[in-house]
DNA sequence: TATTTAAAAGAAAAGGTTTTCATGATTTTA
DNA sequence: TAAAATCATGAAAACCTTTTCTTTTAAATA
C-alpha cells in the first residue's frame, strides 16, 4: 500500500494504543512520567503504524530546532575546505545537530541566503571561507542566532571566529627562507579581498621589510591554473624569484608544475616553493610540498563548541581565537641547515 | 537591544500595521487577494519589526517543507564526489530547495540517519556514493518520500537512480588497451562492495576473457595511499603488469606516483595507467592521466530533476538511467595508433 | 440612485506536537 | 485503616502559520 505524505500522527497512535495523545508524546520525548506499560503499548502501536514525531510541529512549540546553518565557499577548488566541510558536518551530526547547507561563491553576497536560514529557524550559523557583511552578522546576533566563522573575521562585529595564525605563519615562512639565504622572494596572492591571503602576505612582508628585502608579487585567484600562469610570468622574467610563497597549497602545486614541467626548473635547487594549508596532495611524492599546516581539527572543534555553547547560553560573549599552525618541512624549499624533511616546526608566538 | 529568540510573529505585525493577521499572511504569500495599500502597510510594519514568516509553522499547515535530504560519502577522499556535492547543492539552492546534509562513511549503515531525515519532513532524498538498504529505500518511497541515487543502485527497489556507464566504460578501456598491444593488464579494485568498482571491473574482465587474456588484481580501498602500496606490490613482481586500470582517479594518481617516483618507471613506456572519473588533478601536468570522464553534470541534472518531479507528482514511476562517459586521452597510457592526447572518445553503446 | 457583482478583509479552524493543569490511581506514612 | 503524598494519565492550551468561510467594502451594472 502507498501512504500519502506522512499522514500518521500521534493521535492515531494514541487511538491504536488505547491511550491519550499526551501519553504518546511522553513516551517519545524521554521526559515526563510514563509507566513502562503504556510506553510499551505506545511504542508497539507506533512501530505498527510507522509513526515518527513531526519535527516541525515539535519545534514550533519547543522553539528549538536542533538545526544549524552552514555556509561555505571554495569547496570545489580547495581541498582544505572540503576537509573542513567534512569534519564540521560529521561533528554536528555526532552532536545531534541537523545541518542546513549552503555552498556559495567566495565573492557571493550572503544577504539573500541569511534570511533563508533564519526563516528555517536554524539556531546558529557557521560560516567558512565566505565573508559575511557586518550588518548581516549583527542582524543574526541580534535575533539570538549566534554566528561563528572559520578563517574569516569581520572587524568590530559581535560574532565568534577562529582563524589560523595567518599573519604569524607568513612571518615564520619569511624568516626561514631568509635564513636559508634566499635573495629574491615572491608572494603569490590568493585574492586581494580575503583576509587569509592578506594576513599571510602582511606577515611575510613585515619580515622582508625589516631585512630590506624586496619581493615580487602576483595574483593566483586561489586556483591551480591561474597560479600556474602566474608562475610562468614570474619565472620567465630576467630577474626571476628564487622562492615563491603561495597563499595556499593548491596554488603552490600549480606553481610547482609550472616550474618543473613548464620550465624545466629543479625544485628546490633553482627555485623554492612554499604553500599554506597542508592539503593531502601536498604530501604526495610528486610534490612533497613544504607548507604551513592549518590546525583544522582544532579550528573545527573550537568553532562548533563555541557555537553550541552560545546557542545554549545566549548571554555568553562571543569568543575569538587565533590558533597557531605549524610548518611542515618537506622537499620543495631550501631550508636553513639542520632543518630536513620530516620536521614539523610549531610557531613561537 | 537584544531580542530573545525570534519572537516577532505575524500577529504583532498585524497589530502594528493595523490589519488582521490573515492579511499579513496574504501579503507575504504571493497568493490571495490583497490590496496594494495593505500590502505596503504590512511590509512596512514587517520591516520595522524584522519579521519573517516561520517556516516551521508554514510547513506544518501546508505540508510542504521545500527541504531535501542529501546523503553523501567519500567527500573527503574523492574529489569527484566533492564536485558532485558542490554542483548538487548549488542546483538545489537555485531551485529553491533547502538541503539537509549528511556526510557518511562509505560503509556506514544509513538506517539511523534516514529516520532523522523523515522526522524533519524532507520531501525527497538524494543519495550519492553511499548505499541504501533496500528495506530503507522502500520505507521512504512508501511514505511518499522519493529517493534518487547517483552512482549507486539497489536491485529491484522502487527508486530512481542515475549511474555512469561503468560496465561499458570498463569494456572500452579493455578494448583500447588490447588494441595498443598491452599483454598483461591489472585491475585495481576500489572496494569489493561498491557497484561502481564491481561494474567497471566486470566490463573490463569481460573483454579480457573474450580475448583469453588473464589479469592481475589488487585492492586499493579507493585511497591514494592504499593504491600506492598496491601498485608497489604489483610492479615489484617478477611478472609485472604493463597496464593498470584503476577503479578511480585518486587511486590512479597513487599508482602513477608509485611507478614514477617509487620505482623509477617511465609512464607510459614501461607501464600504462588508466583511471576513472576525470577529477581536476588528472589533467595537471605532473600526471596527465588518461581516464574515463564521468558525465557529472548530466548525472546531477537528471537526478535532481527526477527527484523534484517525483515530489510534485507522487504517482510517477521512478526513472533509472545509465549515462555514458567518455574516454579522455592524455599521456599516461599507450594507445592504439592514431589516438593522441587531446582526443575524447565517447562510448558506442 | 438602487441593485448586483466582485474584491478585500477579518474570524476562526487546522496542522501535529509539547506542556501545563487538573484529575484519578496508587503507594507511602502515620 | 485513614490521610497524605506520589505517580500516571487525560484534557486542553499553546506554538505560528495558511486557508476556508463570512462579512464588509468597493466597484460595476441597470
Amino acid at each position: 500500500m502507498k501512504h500519502s505524505r506522512n499522514s500518521v500522527t500521534s493521535i492515531e497512535v494514541a487511538k491504536l494504543a488505547g491511550v491519550s495523545q499526551s501519553s504518546v508524546s511522553r513516551a517519545f520525548s524521554h521526559e515526563g512520567p510514563v509507566s513502562v506499560k503504556t510506553r510499551r503499548k505506545v511504542l508497539d502501536a507506533a512501530r505498527k503504524l510507522g509513526y515518527q514525531p513531526n519535527a516541525m510541529a515539535r519545534s514550533l512549540i519547543t522553539r528549538r530546532t536542533s538545526m544549524v546553518g552552514m555556509v561555505i565557499a571554495n569547496v570545489h577548488n580547495n581541498p582544505f575546505y572540503t576537509e573542513v566541510l567534512d569534519i564540521l558536518s560529521r561533528k554536528f551530526q555526532k552532536l545531534g545537530q541537523k545541518v542546513m547547507l549552503f555552498i556559495v561563491n567566495r565573492d557571493q553576497n550572503l544577504d539573500d541566503i541569511l534570511p533563508q536560514l533564519l526563516e528555517y529557524q536554524v539556531e546558529g550559523i557557521l560560516v567558512t571561507a565566505a565573508t559575511l557583511s557586518s550588518t548581516m552578522a549583527e542582524e543574526c546576533e541580534r535575533w539570538g542566532r549566534p554566528v561563528a566563522m572559520i578563517n574569516r573575521y569581520v572587524p568590530g562585529v559581535h560574532a565568534s571566529w577562529f582563524c589560523c595564525a595567518n599573519y604569524e605563519g607568513g612571518k615564520m615562512v619569511a624568516k626561514l627562507l631568509l635564513d636559508a639565504n634566499h635573495q629574491r622572494p615572491a608572494f603569490l596572492v590568493g585574492s586581494e579581498d580575503t583576509t587569509t591571503s592578506i594576513d599571510r602576505e602582511r606577515g611575510f612582508m613585515e619580515i622582508l621589510n625589516q631585512e630590506k628585502v624586496e619581493a615580487l608579487r602576483e595574483i593566483g585567484e586561489y586556483t591551480y591554473q591561474d597560479a600556474y600562469d602566474a608562475a610562468i610570468r614570474l619565472l620567465d622574467r630576467k630577474d626571476p624569484p628564487d622562492v615563491i610563497f603561495c597563499a595556499n597549497d593548491i596554488m603552490a602545486l600549480g606553481v610547482m608544475d609550472a616550474a618543473k614541467n613548464g620550465l624545466g626548473l629543479k625544485i628546490p635547487e633553482e627555485v623554492s616553493i612554499i604553500g599554506f594549508d597542508d592539503i593531502p596532495m601536498s604530501s604526495w611524492s610528486s610534490y612533497s610540498l613544504t607548507t604551513v599546516r592549518q590546525p583544522i581539527q582544532r579550528m573545527v572543534d573550537a568553532s562548533v563548541e563555541e557555537l553550541l555553547n552560545r546557542i545554549e547560553n545566549s548571554e555568553r560573549e562571543p569568543l575569538q581565537e587565533v590558533i597557531p599552525g605549524e610548518l611542515v618541512i618537506r622537499g620543495s624549499a631550501r631550508m636553513p641547515g639542520g632543518l630536513s624533511p620530516g620536521w614539523i616546526i610549531s610557531q613561537d608566538r
